[in-house]
DNA sequence: CTGTTAGCGCTTTCAA
DNA sequence: TTGAAAGCGCTAACAG
């Protein structure tokens, strides 16, 4: 009695096999599963059978050694807490697909090292799209791009690396004196410019929309963007820290965490202070009063960068400037609208 | 003046442009990048120089065709909407980070020929984790797991394909005894145990709860797990189509929304009818009453499935019966306590 | 319509 | 410590 086989033991067969067992050449193999040239119908029926009576399954790799190319994308992602990556990756998968490019992702927020991540992605894929905020380093970037089409998501376009960005200013600009417009005086904008230019942006309209009523706008509070920072935040206000009767939040769940935590020490939003956000997350549906924020297309968002990857890797130039997609102000009661 | 080269142009710097490059063979190029066999520190050194001399990027597909491995697993889940299926790839993607495989990921809500998306991807991985109710036919399924390993998530093992699972039954059974033990005594159970294991173990465990005690379990009210799903049903109840002064929902989603809407309607939760769900999404957290529901290591599970394919492309057996990771009930306001 | 054959770029013996 | 050379499995001319 020999050594048992691994249970685990792959058939392995190749297109020499079910060549083989076809009676015809694997150049006629490979024709009929690429369905490109033309073949006879009893042969290509000699192939099929042959394939699945061996449970043939091609080897990608070789194939894409051949051909030269991976059909392939990267997605490059923070993480995905919360609905906006996941909703971005839904897009970008969706597109993708639509393209019969394969998607490979890569979770910045889980790495160790984070270059070794990107060069290994970089290994096996066409194209990378990256989130703005995804800390690689600049050069990192750039010399990626020497070698494959690259765009970020909702970052600044640089040294021909094209981005696709959600509107920001102007919205951000429309929310502020949708709040000013209901008399708050004292508007402070919660989250650090300096993250990222989502964020920095939705303060440039912060502070357009003070200018635009002759009106000063108080400096930022720079907290990161999570529930705890929220929270955080609250009880420094709560403390008397600081001064306010609305608070502009850059993102839902900042907003949704302090909101909640005003409510929880008996303040009333929007009473006392209103309070508005960024995303519409299913939370600002369900919260009362409902939030008020700004919904982005963030499905678009993410099917754009697929889109934008394909059209460069069939050679389309990059474009200069950011690709924009429209924003829409979700008017619920934590505004100070009834 | 000759045709200009495509703006998008690879350089296309291979492992013998390197070796050429710093005056060294193909075969100590690999080496020092695979930094495997021995090689003097000098000749490293002009290897390395010419590897970022050149911008060389390996072909993945080379590398894997000459290994015969992919050092790649494939995810296959129905969509991310939600934090369940965004958690579970977080965990999948960091584990699989940890074995220093890349993920490719495909979403079947979003393919209109799924089939031919899981026969893709099997070209171009090593092993594959699917998501229990992502509706792929099972002989697909079986048919794959003859080529390479499969481990289906939340699901039931079958035909030597090993399944992850988190505990259902006991704390079904625990939740509604919790409820049971408020006094109430026309639980119903919302969702459809007919569409899948998960749902189906929750409702065995209400049921054994009520056979605990000696009562008879109402008949399932069969619904899907949407949002939209939970408001027509709670339309349904609220025009007097059912009796119930307590709901168990199959899950957050269904919770949630059944419970605004009773809200809304005026009825008191959980003075009228209590309702409980299953997930702990953020929102169950936010809304007041706070849901009473069951938390899934969803991260963790999502991990182990990472760590069974690499296991099982080691050439380790699967196993008969599921890995269960334990859940835990999280009571808050809505099931009637205070 | 089908077969032969030359690579695709990398890893890995085997020798030196 | 290094080099030569034989594949890995597939595609795509090129012949026939």
């Amino acid at each position: 009695m020999g050594k048992p086989a691994s249970p685990e033991a792959k058939p392995g067969a190749t297109i020499y096999s079910v060549a083989e067992h076809a009676g015809v050449s694997i150049a006629t193999v490979s024709r009929v599963l690429q369905g490109a040239a033309v073949v006879a119908e009893a042969t290509r029926q000699k192939v099929l059978t042959a394939v699945d009576a061996l449970g043939y399954v091609p080897l990608g790799a070789a194939r894409s050694l051949a051909v030269r190319h991976h059909e392939a994308h990267g997605l490059v992602l923070p993480e995905l807490s919360g609905p906006y990556y996941a909703e971005l990756l839904m897009g970008f998968e969706a597109r993708a697909a639509e393209l019969d490019q394969s998607v490979v992702l890569v979770l910045t927020d889980s790495r160790t090292d984070l270059v070794a991540a990107v060069r290994q992605l970089a290994t096996r894929v066409d194209a990378i799209a990256v989130f703005g905020s995804a800390a690689i380093p600049a050069d990192v970037v750039r010399s990626l791009r020497a070698k494959k089409p690259v765009v970020v998501i909702a970052g600044e376009p640089h040294d021909g690396i094209e981005a696709v960005v959600a509107e920001n200013v102007e919205s951000a600009r429309e929310l502020a004196g949708h709040v000013l417009d209901h008399g708050r005086r004292r508007v402070l904008f919660v989250g650090d410019p300096d993250s990222g230019s989502d964020v920095r942006n939705r303060h440039a309209g912060y502070v357009a929309a003070h200018r635009d009523r002759g009106l000063d706008a108080a400096e930022p509070v720079r907290v990161a963007l999570s529930e705890a920072d929220g929270a955080a935040f609250a009880r420094r206000l709560l403390a008397g820290e600081h001064e306010a009767d609305a608070l502009m939040c850059a993102n839902d769940e900042l907003a949704l965490s302090i909101m909640t935590a005003l409510q929880d020490a008996g303040r009333d939003v929007p009473g006392d202070v209103a309070v508005v956000g960024w995303d519409d997350v299913m939370t600002s549906r369900y919260v009362r009063p409902g939030l008020t924020t700004v919904r982005q297309p963030v499905h678009e968002l993410g099917a754009l960068a697929a889109s934008r990857l394909h059209e460069l890797v069939s050679g389309e130039p990059p474009r200069e400037d950011a690709q924009m997609l429209p924003t829409q102000l979700v008017v619920r009661g934590s505004c100070g609208c009834t």
